[in-house]
DNA sequence: TTGACTTGGATAGTCGCACTCGCCAATATT
DNA sequence: AATATTGGCGAGTGCGACTATCCAAGTCAA
């Protein structure tokens, strides 16, 4: 297969694959002469991941070079997934941020603070603060309904992670935590569009 | 209070406050000659509510402006409130989209798929795409998971809405749809490292 | 074999977005 | 009066993700 016909198969610009193939995203064809070289299925498959994660998932060239670097070694530890997919889509948090709302939030529903990540921590403290900073004050209450929720979502997670190869669980963790997201994200407003209109909608319309 | 304090309170350049005025973020001070106005408080919380939408929220320009709008001109029907926050953070879907997809999934779930939105449908249909093309299939026990999670959330969500005066009832359904989901992905991205952990981490490390 | 077409590789250009800068005349402040 | 600040506006910047153009080398149909 040669690029044109790749980029045929993919519905993706040649100019485009020049591009990921430059910027290392996409593995080189094998050269058949010095301006010429085959692809194969490999490249399609290739290419359509990267589509969703750049596209779906909204990760930038770098994090989706990083993810796939990971997808192509992976680490011993099963723990360690985790890290190449978070790490994607969470900016490291500088070194004087205060983590302590977050570990407040972390102990109260046991998620051990010491087991999870300097930068996620940060995150979880930077949404909070662009709550507050919005003027809108989230209960308790309800923060625990929502850590509740993610629990199950989290353990579903977690046991749906195949223990046959190694292979096939870098990827479903990898993927599983990047390409959910917005459908967890669609999922939600749905949910409140039929909750609301349940509640709210009834009369009018 | 004028720009100079204005931007020593928010922490905002003076360029930006400026830009965000051309751009009919921020509304007007007072002008108390051609070329001196007066700001006060209610700037001062607009800038930190325009930050957190483009900052925390990631919206663009244009859908904080929209956001902004929508929360000075509420509409009448309680239903339509949650139509302003999903419309900014959903692109339109083109016509020939095929919904069928999301609707099976609605229909299985209760959800009522005549009462939700046409993009956010597509925006289901769009994140499962993406899922399925990077060759990750969602068993429908899981997505039944994630769904029965979600529901809990737009449940909270909805009952916390307040419901004595609709100038509230809208700030809060607009910014808790916004602004909590970067909250909800860190919270599941810090449950998912301290299931994991129980699973797999206590060995090693 | 020959002439039109394709390719790999590299460089440069484009586009959209969110700022950021510079300037100026008109005030404010001291 | 001297110095600093402001509103308003046009232009510039930096970045990220492409997109376009070239060219010499190679391929393919006739």
């Amino acid at each position: 297969m040669r690029i044109s016909q790749l980029a045929a198969a993919t519905e993706i610009p040649v100019a485009t694959i020049k591009y990921y193939l430059r910027e290392k995203l996409l593995h080189e064809g094998v050269l058949t002469s010095a301006t010429q070289a085959r692809y194969d299925d490999s490249h399609v498959r290739r290419l359509k991941l990267i589509r969703a994660l750049i596209g779906t998932a909204g990760l930038s060239i770098s994090a989706t070079r990083q993810v796939l670097l990971g997808l192509e070694n992976p680490p011993e530890s099963g723990h360690d997934l985790l890290g190449i997919a978070h790490h994607a889509v969470t900016r490291t948090a500088p070194d004087d941020v205060d983590l302590s709302p977050a570990q407040r939030l972390l102990d109260r529903w046991g998620w051990g603070a010491e087991t999870c990540d300097r930068d996620t921590q940060a995150a979880l403290v930077d949404a909070l603060h662009g709550l507050s900073d919005a003027g809108f004050d989230a209960p308790a209450a309800l923060l625990d309904r929502y850590a509740a929720a993610m629990r199950d979502i989290a353990a579903a997670d977690v046991e749906s992670v195949p223990t046959d190869s190694a292979e096939a669980a870098m990827r479903h963790v990898v993927l599983g935590t990047l390409l959910m997201e917005p459908v967890l994200l669609a999922m939600r407003r749905l949910a409140q569009q039929s909750a609301s209109f349940q509640r709210f909608g009834e009369a009018e319309s």
